[in-house]
DNA sequence: CGGCGTGTTGATCCGGGTCAACTCTTGTGG
DNA sequence: CCACAAGAGTTGACCCGGATCAACACGCCG
């Protein structure tokens, strides 16, 4: 019935867009979508595992509670991106939680039909291997950082990336500041301060929760 | 030639093991040797992208070079394990640097054939797909790992790891605490430290580089 | 207009990095 | 097989980045 809008779905996310339409369709026949208000948990660590995740519309977050009971944020969702693909292959546990932060919809396609596909489907299997291989390259490019420099260096990362993101070097910050400190391991307090901080060496100028980066290469030069 | 021997170094690696023997024979058929003494760097992050490499024997070192110098340990291969599915599908280039601590023998598969294999077996893009998902739960859960807890988690995190690895309490620690620092992101003094604090509370005994788990539950609340 | 969540700023404290001296291993050559 | 050098590990003293605690300044929503 809603065949149009889930090849809609389909489309929004590179790994599915190319593929040819025949199997976008497949795929759309697969999809099933879900609405989720604002401030839903979606599914918690330690759920069994139930289906692949493409967000349409909204914000969700994706994030791990530590034996402490410290928040780790892993990352936002925006419209496009996926998720479920980690736990589909392990334990069939979810070790991740995911949060909508406003109203959302997300398009699902149940694991079992899924993995159908990926055996069906080398174009897919390989176009996944390559968006993971992306996400484990920035997860090594995120322990280095945090490993080997300071607090000042991640946020000078954090607001490159975004940068890059964006497609602007003038921009509205995605995340609360609270949050960005929640992402980089770090407090709102430090966060404030290295702002004020980067803004005094003329790095960036800030407005409420706009940032204009005025000077790229000084900020890769503190990561 | 060595035809027997590849598929034994095929057969070291469960992503192709449960492959039935005939793909795993003709994986093999694409299977280069090379061997490469104590110290050789056999790649450099900017590297473009050569090959899948399999160890076979020895010790390899993959780490990362940061903005300022220091190094990163990502990871110390053992054999069977393997490297270089990160970089196969990501721009081409390693980011990556790989050493071998000491004398190495890999067995290395070509990126084209490799990826033309992939697309060739399902079956072997969903191992790869398994593997890799499995490289990204433990990522998270080190970076979560990392932003919540303090060097004293960490450490007992990689001794609890370690020795699940190795299926014994008693073991003799795979590297030296020099290079479990340059891992977690920590100084061989910390290490030293801290070492001796969970000794003193009887969670561990330690002589040399050897380590004996006294207290696994114990470790687990520090994490 | 009042209240609550977010952000800012200041004061204080502590984990762990750094530097330095020393000891213990390990490996190499005579 | 010993001797000695070079690296690995340990211990202590010191210091700094950033977490914590606390007070205060803004929005924004009912």
């Amino acid at each position: 019935m809603d065949q149009h809008h889930a090849l809609e779905c389909v489309n929004l996310v590179p790994i599915f867009k190319s593929l040819p339409l025949i199997q976008k369709t497949a795929v759309a026949d697969l999809v099933v979508k879900h609405q989720y208000p604002k401030g839903t948990i979606i599914y918690l660590a330690g759920d069994t595992v139930g289906h692949f995740m493409i967000l349409e519309a909204g914000q969700i977050k994706i994030s791990q509670v530590a034996a402490n009971g410290k928040e780790q944020l892993l990352k936002v969702m925006q419209p496009g991106d996926f998720d479920g693909e980690a736990a589909l292959f392990n334990g069939n546990q979810r070790n991740v939680t995911a949060t909508a932060l406003v109203d959302s919809n997300v398009c699902q396609i149940d694991q079992d039909a899924f993995q159908k596909l990926l055996s069906r489907s080398p174009q897919l299997a390989v176009n996944l291997l390559s968006e993971m291989s992306q996400q484990i390259n920035n997860l090594q490019a995120d322990k280095t950082v945090a490993a080997t420099s300071d607090v000042t260096g991640q946020v000078a990362k954090y607001l490159l990336e975004t940068s890059a993101a964006l497609h602007e070097t003038n921009f509205k910050l995605p995340l609360k500041k609270k949050d960005i400190a929640t992402y980089l391991g770090t407090t709102p307090e430090t966060i404030s301060r290295v702002f004020k901080q980067l803004t005094t060496k003329k790095l960036i100028d800030t407005t409420a929760a706009n940032v204009k980066i005025r000077d790229e290469d000084g900020l890769m030069e503190l990561v």
